[in-house]
DNA sequence: GCAGGTTACATGCACACGCATCTAATGACA
DNA sequence: TGTCATTAGATGCGTGTGCATGTAACCTGC
């Protein structure tokens, strides 16, 4: 294959996954907010959290699991905890450090919202 | 496979996917804004434009052809307009419509940032 | 123990986005 | 021609983001 055509399906590639990704997205989104009253990267936090059933959760854990900066993610755990999903607690080790908690009102909404997810999944994310 | 299995591994599908667009585009931001002073959308925006030598492009194509929103699509031109790199003039057959059309210093901006942008995608988007 | 650097998280600020709405032009129909 | 629905694009508003910075705790070497 020549340079040209590498660079050709290099750039065709891109612009298909940011249309993959602003459909997904887009979607899930609309989804999320209409039936659950959460964001994507919300459903995403909350999800990291449940996975880990029972341990506490550092703040800088959770911001490294998403796609997101440390001050995006600051502001993300502020928003869940306003709401009532998470609380926050102090890291004894490390008085630096921020415990992040799902309460089980988080975590009724996460179980809530799954199905969603992973349906709205199952519809956009046909071309794998 | 079953039906656990098979969501499990949309899920992991989404997972990555959000991964690699957060990793290139993040990527693409930093190096087209440090090295030509433009984002992503706009150089997608200036590629558009440029594709269409001589054709005039209408907003709405503009529109359709980014993954924004008509308002998004709207002040990203401004903003080009702003920089002098397009001009907006009006649609004479459809006096509500626009013209969108590259100045040479937009051309000369999209060829100095293309190279960037390839070199960019060749090296973060190597997961094909 | 203390000074200087580093790390964890929070926050002020600027900015791009989506949604809802506005304006003006068009088209359809009586 | 006059009315009403529709379409193109612009804009007010609220919100989420990144960057830069601030604050407090930690850690190392003296």
């Amino acid at each position: 294959m020549s340079d040209i055509d590498t660079e050709r399906s290099l750039v065709d590639e891109w612009r298909r996954l940011l249309a993959r990704h602003a459909a997904v997205s887009g979607a899930l989104e609309h989804e999320l907010q209409r039936r659950h009253d959460i964001g994507v990267n919300e459903f995403e936090a909350l999800e990291q959290l449940a996975e880990r059933r029972g341990e506490n959760c550092r703040a800088q854990e959770l911001t490294d699991a998403l796609p997101l900066t440390q001050s995006a993610a600051s502001r993300l755990v502020a928003r869940l905890e306003r709401q009532g999903l998470v609380t926050r607690s102090m890291c004894e080790m490390d008085r630096r450090g921020v415990f992040v908690c799902l309460t089980d009102a988080g975590r009724e909404r996460y179980l809530a919202a799954r199905p969603t997810q992973r349906a709205v999944l199952a519809a956009t994310m046909q071309a794998g």
